[in-house]
DNA sequence: TGATGATAATATGCATGCTGAATATATTTT
DNA sequence: AAAATATATTCAGCATGCATATTATCATCA
């Protein structure tokens, strides 16, 4: 018979932290920026293709941290909104370049206030020192375990 | 003409950096728990039905911090692989009493070390005492915004 | 009691996110 | 150059997550 029960509380997992923490990140952000209608992944993908125009997908997916598979949905989306174009390169026809049109551009001005308003209102609750230990400390661990991320190797 | 750029790196945003923190965190429990095949959500719903068999699914919606859409699904795959049973509530029969199977209870406790491993590693980068400052952090912050959660009232 | 409103669950539709397979194109090897 | 290998993207399938609408049931009140 299983023992089961463990007086465990899920709750104080460090997991079950990190998902409720980016839950709130999310809802934070789509509230300062739905009228924009864009997601923050949208927003992340257009910033660093407005940033590096002509950046090819591979290079996007390892710049926001996701595999390639997800960014074909995401710079679908963007394109169908037409955010962005995507052409062959002319160098490798494998690859699409990517680079913003005029409306993703401008758009990308008008997201970036209400994003940074966002991520004022996720920190608030905490003490300037905190916030600056507590990124300290995510950025510890995000690059300690970086090779986990689903993320394309480098060239 | 938009003036686009800005020198902002997102990758420094707080949202950013949860969303990492949360890839890793699910990354490395599908790691240690690849075999048993739960989800850390599966997982973290899988222990709040063995710890409190009979609970609803809103009540568990609020417990694990979900929409009760989510919930649905989830609920739904834990009863197709067995580990747990739905049944109608006596005294309410629009509410689903959710109760786990042998087999449930079984796999819970294969689940719990390995899942505590996966979190091990995860704050390992870290001493002793930033782990617990990290989590006095999240915790902080997972209050102060749970108005934002998209989870269901209290009764 | 019958209409009204509230509530638990489900259904639908969209957007992540991942794995693994398929496709198209380049590169390397023989 | 043909064959084998590698690479960028896409495709298919599954599982979160959320918003909104629908359905079944309960509670309340006229």
């Amino acid at each position: 018979m299983p023992s089961t029960s463990n007086n465990l509380d899920f709750q104080t997992q460090p997991g079950h932290a990190a998902r409720r923490l980016h839950q709130l990140a999310v809802a934070l952000f789509m509230q300062e920026v739905a009228e924009l209608g864009l997601t923050p992944v949208q927003y992340s993908s257009l910033h660093c293709i407005c940033n590096q125009p002509g950046l090819d997908q591979k290079s996007l997916a390892r710049a926001v941290a996701f595999d390639t598979s997800t960014i074909g949905g995401v710079v679908d989306r963007l394109e169908a909104r037409g955010l962005v174009k995507r052409s062959v390169s002319p160098h490798d026809r494998r690859v699409r370049l990517l680079t913003p049109t005029d409306q993703g551009l401008t758009i990308l001005d008008a997201v970036i206030p209400r994003m940074l308003k966002a991520q004022e209102r996720l920190l608030k609750p905490l003490t300037a020192q905190q916030s600056q230990q507590l990124m300290q400390m995510l950025h510890i661990l995000i690059e300690a375990n970086e090779p986990l991320s689903h993320m394309p190797a480098q060239d």
